[in-house]
DNA sequence: AGCATGCCTTACTCGCCAGTAAACAACCCC
DNA sequence: GGGGTTGTTTACTGGCGAGTAAGGCATGCT
């Protein structure tokens, strides 16, 4: 069974530009940002099709058929197949980090702030980025990029643990052993990727509060 | 670089048998014993290489090297690359499993037979078949094999379920919501197998007790 | 001795898939 | 309407690895 050969596109050809004049940079301005958004579309098929099916049983053929596109066609947007799981994995991560960063400015205790984080860390886990990223291996990796992604993994945990001992010092927390409650609470909140499924019941926010339960009343001191 | 012809192999070519009667059967019956062994000793070898490398960036002729064999002879213990999956799959759920009836013989309360078993898991998780077990993903294996395996896994999680609503009923649990806490406590096991090295600063013992920790308060009633 | 039986080896096959070469089509500007 | 540019296609290559065929070598039985 052959693709038919006239299938929509990731895009038609040369849609419309957005800036409706005819200048010279116009132009290329718009293809550079058209450029990006189709990168960016197929990052996403990628990250789908990883958390899907899982890295090793998905090939780029795979990818380009869910764009109703041809591989060489990925090959223009992406370096490697690799690169491509690099990608999903720094998208994940960006997620996570915004969620740090909007708690960190929180005027709020350290168990607070780190609840709250918790909670960001758990609603994107639902997305296709953070459930790729967490079945990340870096096994699956060159030496190189697996550095790099032990290195954005590290510092998630430093920034846990260094929340954590905030609380503690805050005494919002209750005395704990850091290293062991931050692995603790990653665990559960990565976990999420290996039964979270879309058509879930519970909208993340529900999941996230519900989960975090038990955090929440094991960190906090006794009596509160 | 080849193979030096002369290694040492899985064992001595037919080593002096334990029963050392010359009887027909007796013999027949070490080599059925033997065979048993080895058979051990290849899953053994792929847990670890699985734990290490992980199951696609390990090839069967990897697994015969590390025993000083080549491939054919693995195959003559295990009919294909996916059972053997399956078996250090099994093995890894055997131990667990071993932890829930150790726990629920316990003449104790809810909650400290659900983190008796936990603490089991979490120690089962550090070996090499219980951190094999769980990076095994579904998607790898046929569909038949998936569903024996998502089986198991759920068997798993009733049981932890089952205890939390034990530990509720005998009011040693504070009400909560048993699935996500269940799913909030595999986790954190599970995710052992993620961070936990061989050459750890704390016994598995250490580590399961400091890790449950939050857990220990995070369920016990108000003002316990 | 000589046949049978297991066990393990060397030496393949065959399919899959990452990555590439080269042609082809649309658009743009002159 | 030709020439450059960009995006996409068809049609390959090359390697890796699961699984197999067939032979060899030790042991053990008669």
């Amino acid at each position: 069974m052959k693709t038919p050969p006239a299938q929509p596109r990731l895009a038609p050809r040369h849609p419309r530009p957005t800036t409706a004049g005819s200048s010279p940079w116009g132009n290329a301005e718009d293809r550079a940002r058209e450029r990006e958004l189709k990168r960016e579309a197929v990052i996403l098929a990628a990250a789908r099709a990883f958390r899907d099916r899982g890295y090793h049983n998905t090939s780029l053929d795979d990818v380009a058929a869910a764009l109703n596109v041809t591989k060489p066609t990925v090959y223009s947007y992406v370096r490697s197949k690799e690169e491509l799981l690099f990608e999903c994995f720094r998208a994940g991560v960006e997620t996570i980090r915004a969620a740090f960063l909007r708690a960190e400015g929180l005027d709020a205790s350290g168990r607070e702030r780190l609840l709250a984080v918790a909670h960001g860390y758990a609603v994107a886990i639902t997305s296709e980025f953070g459930s790729c990223m967490v079945r990340i291996e870096d096994q699956d990796l060159s030496p190189a990029m697996s550095e790099k992604i032990k290195a954005m993994k590290s510092e998630i945990d430093q920034s846990l643990r260094r929340l954590i001992r905030e609380g503690v010092a805050d005494g919002s927390i209750r005395s704990c052993d850091v290293k062991m409650t931050a692995f603790a609470l990653a665990g559960a909140l990565n976990w999420i990727a290996h039964w979270h499924r879309a058509d879930d019941s519970l909208l993340p926010d529900e999941i996230a509060t519900r989960l975090l339960d038990v955090f929440d009343l094991g960190l906090a001191p006794r009596g509160v």
